[in-house]
Parts: structure tokens; sequence; C-alpha cells
DNA sequence: TTTCTGCTTGACATCGATGTCAGATCGTCT
DNA sequence: AGACGATCTGACATCGATGTCAAGCAGAAA
């Protein structure tokens, strides 16, 4: 099938191409009878510009990049899906690009990548929403940003995120206010900048509660399943375990319930156990797990809006939104047991 | 940054826009030292051509689409994986587009977006690899279809896929080998037709093993956990139950696992439990699924490479491609205690 | 020598949209 | 009536690449 042309519509509609182009982008100077029957015409014939076309002769593009680390994640799969869901609705497409740094030319790999293919926006999500390498490049190509819970940097481009730090402080108030006093935690991969302020709420809600925090209750992870395994038994192998486990990500306390039920430790009547993520998988253990569900989609919704905003006039948005996370107690947590 | 164009190569190289042109896209015609020349000058200047314009005047696209259902499932992860890195490594890029059919113009919407957007080729993946109106949408507008696993319409375009029917034959001839005698199945969402060629290949292996197939022991499932918690729960309560139980796939199999736990049902002492797909949960639960491991990555990337494939001449791609599986064996299968 | 074929090259049109600018139309003010 | 500004419209150039075609030039055949 041929596509259509604005020739095409031009002709039926009785005008010339640069009016439809005017309807089409809704520029002023078009009188409204001409502007509804060339609409009518559009709609008549389902005519959708050329984005090719387009982005050639206007230097803006339809395309937005959603950068990943590594996609596998049910993190990277819910974000995407927000995002598609997204531009979809504003006729916008979505190009998602994996970069890693285990090759010497990354870097020069990614800029090789926007040479061939300008984007009208880039969505970076953690880790790699810190590099700085790659936020200079995207400057370097006036390709406008938004990242997604960003650690460093907070004011060189738009953001969106949430309160991690007020999140956990929250979901360790909830342990405490169950009789918990002696609670483990996992910490998360130091790269992310999200497992420190997961950590810090932690903190502060133990200290806010006059309990102490000893270095051997506070295990280094790694956000994988198989150390938060290896956390979970050196924790519960101990004489004297703790009646309670945070984990800072769901992965992790999954490897800790795994842990106990090596050991013969009961969920939760024995040991309580909390992640963070509300990943498909919190839902689908046995016991469920106590986590913070994320608002993933709407983040990523937020962050194409920010992209696609028309009035980009004052260059890059700035805009930093923070969106709410909500906690979700399920059967893995529950009260002491003395 | 401003890009480069073509002219700069050119005039740095001192000859034609159009010879460059014809170094860089392997034409002949082009004397062996000038065409040294030019693509020192390419090299040296890092230069790409600029995909919108490329795929305007020569309608060829850079751009392949991978289509799904849902991608927040590892199944989709793992694809979308596969064709990422496969992409970057052949210079195209990959727009990543949801399809679902929950809204009455579903269909439009597709055309809408193929409108607007000239694809070089499009990779669907099941379920929607199976809906006609979908392959006839591309057929219309001349996009190449490589399908991944597809189920019915063989010959309508290229696929590529794994040999599900005799990896659940395998996979139920080890149960059999571990002796089992009496076996559950949990089937998958009718709508995957690979949910069938699974069922047929247990029930070849068990008719081959002289085995029967009571109705009461195969069950129907839609491929969430739920459904298996669901089945499972159903088979493990019955007065005899059965000493082994075979999903479907890895999310169902993962609930009879939590089933036979609520049951107080030790696995694989009193139940052996197996999955199909591999998906990263099978190795994150406990104890570990064993599983059919599917070739995820490389089917992906063989799909690329079909579309990509330089010779176009004879149209779209035809082939039929077979990826070999592997049988991951783990703890959450034993011999039958009698 | 002339003609012919085959290789090599660049001028120019083209893809489908938008940017620029000049011209046309209208009402309003002097 | 004439001048003016605001509104409306389309002709034309342009974005960066490739397709087409004809010209230039070599060596071979007549």
């Amino acid at each position: 099938m041929k596509p259509l042309t604005l020739k095409d519509v031009a002709d039926k509609a009785g005008v010339s191409p640069k009016t439809v182009s005017r309807v089409i982008n809704g520029e002023a100077y078009v009188r409204p009878e001409v502007r509804e029957t060339v609409q009518r015409v559009v709609d008549e014939l389902g005519y959708r510009p050329n984005a090719f076309a387009r982005e050639l002769s206007s230097s803006r593009s339809f395309l937005l990049g959603l950068y990943f680390d590594d996609p596998a994640s049910a993190y990277a799969a819910d974000l995407q899906r927000g995002a598609l869901a997204r531009c979809r609705a504003l006729g916008y497409h979505l190009v998602v690009e994996q970069v890693t740094r285990d090759r010497a030319d990354w870097l020069a790999e990614c800029e090789s990548s926007l040479r061939a293919m300008r984007l009208g926006g880039a969505i970076l999500t953690p880790p790699l929403c810190d590099w700085p390498e790659l936020l200079d490049l995207f400057a370097r190509w006036d390709v406008a940003v938004v990242r997604i819970s960003p650690g460093d940097f907070p004011d060189r481009t738009a953001a969106v995120d949430m309160d991690e730090c007020g999140a956990a402080r929250e979901l360790t108030d909830a342990l405490i206010a169950l009789g918990h006093r002696d609670i483990g935690f996992i910490q998360g991969n130091p790269e992310h900048h999200a497992a420190a302020r997961r950590l810090e709420g932690f903190r502060a809600a133990m200290t806010a509660a006059g309990l102490p925090i000893p270095p051997t209750r506070t295990l280094q992870g790694d956000f994988t399943f198989r150390s938060g395994l290896a956390a979970g038994e050196q924790l519960l192998t101990a004489a004297d375990r703790p009646s309670a486990i945070f984990a800072a990500n769901d992965e992790m306390a999954l490897g800790v319930l795994v842990a106990a039920m090596r050991n013969g430790i009961a969920v939760p009547d024995q040991l309580s156990i909390a992640g963070f993520d509300d990943a498909p998988i919190a839902r689908m253990a046995w016991p469920p797990l106590s986590t913070v569900h994320q608002p993933h989609l709407d983040m990523a919704a937020a962050a194409v809006d920010l992209l696609t905003r028309p009035a980009r006039g004052d260059g890059a948005p700035r805009a930093a939104l923070r969106l709410p996370y909500t906690l979700a107690l399920r059967d893995s947590t529950g009260p002491r047991r003395s």
C-alpha cells in the first residue's frame, strides 16, 4: 500500500500542502473554516505525516530513546511499559538502547548511534543516569534528557523520582511497630544511588526509635538474588539472628526467603522479611513479600510528558517530579514472637 | 554539536557526495584507491549517515519493530535483549511496540503507527504472531516479518522457533526415568500455540511409556502464577495426588511449588515439579526449578539477521529456523519415593 | 583510426515534510 | 480614497541522503 503524502491531502482539500502542514501542526493563521475542512480530510484519509521527512526538515524528532543497563530487570520492563503507553498516546515512538560499560568504546558507540539517529529526547534509568560521560554526550548533542531516580548531579537535567529514603524509613517503622528491635539490612548495589537512600531511610527509622545499628547487621549485597541468599545465610546462621530482615530490593529479599527455608526458619513466624520495588516475584513468593510499591509506570509516563511538552522554547526541561510510593504489607512480615 | 553530512566527508576527501555514498553502501564502480581514501576519511571523522534522510531517499529503513503483547514478561525481556545486541552490531535500531486487542481500534492504531514510520522489518512474538489481521497489515504495507515461535500459518512469513513438543517430551521422559508414573500436567494459555505443543509432547512421552493420561490429571492454566497455584491446589488436595507435576511454564510451576509448600508437601522428596522456559525465577525458587532452557537470545538475534540480510531481492525472507533447546534439570525433581 | 564496451564519476532530481518570504485579502484609521 | 497593519495563503528553497543518467575515459575490437 502506498503511503499518503501531504500533497494527497492537499489536493483533496483543495489547498496547498503548506496549509495542510499548518493545520496538522496547529499553527496560527489558518481560517477556521479551512482548518476544519482540512482536518476532516485528514481524518477521513487517516493521514499521518511521515516521521522521517518531518524530522529531516524540521530537526524535530518523534523518537524517544529509553536507555537501559539491563533490560531484563522487572524494573526496566515496568518503565518500558509505562513509557510505551504514553508514547503511543502522543504519537511518539520509543527506541530502546542498552548501554554497558564493559567495552572500552562504549561511549563512542553511543555517540555513533546518536549521530545516525537524532532523538527527540532520552530517558535515562539507573545506574546509567549517573554516568557523567553520558550526560555530557547528550548535552553535546542537544538532546533533552529526563532521568529516572538519579543520584548525582541533581541540577543537570530534569528528573522523575520517588522518595526512596522516606519509603525505606516508613517500611522500617512498620517493622518496628510490629515489635522488631533487631533488624538486619541488606544493602543494594553501591552503583545504584537508590541503594544508599534506602539504607539512609532504614538508619533514620532505627535511630528515631532509639534502636542500635550494629555493623554486623548491615550487609552488602548487589541487588541480585544470589547476593541476597548469601547475606541471608550469613545473618541467619549466626548465633543470635535478627527477628526481621529488610532487603533493599525484592530479589535479595527472595534470596533471604530461600535462606530461611533452607535453615528451617518459618516466615513470618520466626522471621519477618521485607523487600523493596514490588517486583512481580514479590507477589509470587511464598509467603508473598511485604515491599514498597514504586509507581514505575507513572514515572515513565511522566518522563515522556516532560520530553514531549510542546513548549520547548526555553531549552531542555528542568522539572524535578517526585511521585508517591505506597507500602505493600503482605504476609512475609508479622509481629515478633518473643 | 553539528552532525556531519555527506558533503563534509566529500569535501575532505576531494570527491563528490555521491561517491562517498557509493563507498558507504559498498556499491560497485569505485576505484579501489578512491574507495580507500574515502573510507579513511569516514573513519577519521566517525561519520554515520543520517538514518532519516537515508530512509526518505531510498525507502530502506534502519528501524526494526519488536512487537509485544506484554513487555513485562521475562520471555519478552530476553527476546528484546537478544534483538538489541544484534541490532547494535548491525547499525540498526529497535523500536518496541506493545499491541493488545483490548480496544476496538487496535488494528487502526497499528496501521497509523506504521504510516508514520516505515519499518525495515518487524519481529512478532507470541501470541500476536498468530493474529491474522496483523499479518495482513504488514503484508499490505510490505514490511518484512519474522515471527518467533508461531503457531499458525507456517508459510506466511519467516519464523524462528524451538522444538517445543520435543522438549516437553524429553522433559517428561526424564520424569518417567525418575520413576514417576502418575504425572499431572498444567496446560498454558490456549491462545499461545506453544501451550498445545507442550501438551502434545507430554502426551507423546506418556503414551510411549505406556502410561495412562487421565483427564483429571490435565488441568487448564493460563501461564500465570495464580493459575498455577490454583491448579496445584486442586491436584495436591485430591485423595490420590500425582508424584510429579509438569507445568507448561515456570510461573505456573512456581505456583505449584507454593501450593506444595502450603500443603506441607516436600519438594522434591514427596513431589517433583518441572516447568518450562527457564525464566530467571526458575533459578531463584527454592528448590530451583527443573525446566527447559529456551535459546531466547539466539532466537531474537536470528530474527534480526533474517530481517537485515542484505539480499532482499526476492522479497521477504522465508526461512524457518529451529534452534536447539537444553534441559535444565535442577532440584525440584527427584526420584519417586514409593 | 574509429567504434564500442565497460568502468568511473558527478550533476541533478527526488523522497516528504517544514522554514522563509512575498503576495493577497480584509478591515480600520487617517 | 489611500495607507496601514493584521490575517491568511502558497511558491520555493531546504533538510541529507540516494536514484538516474549522461559524460569522461580507458582499453579492446573492427
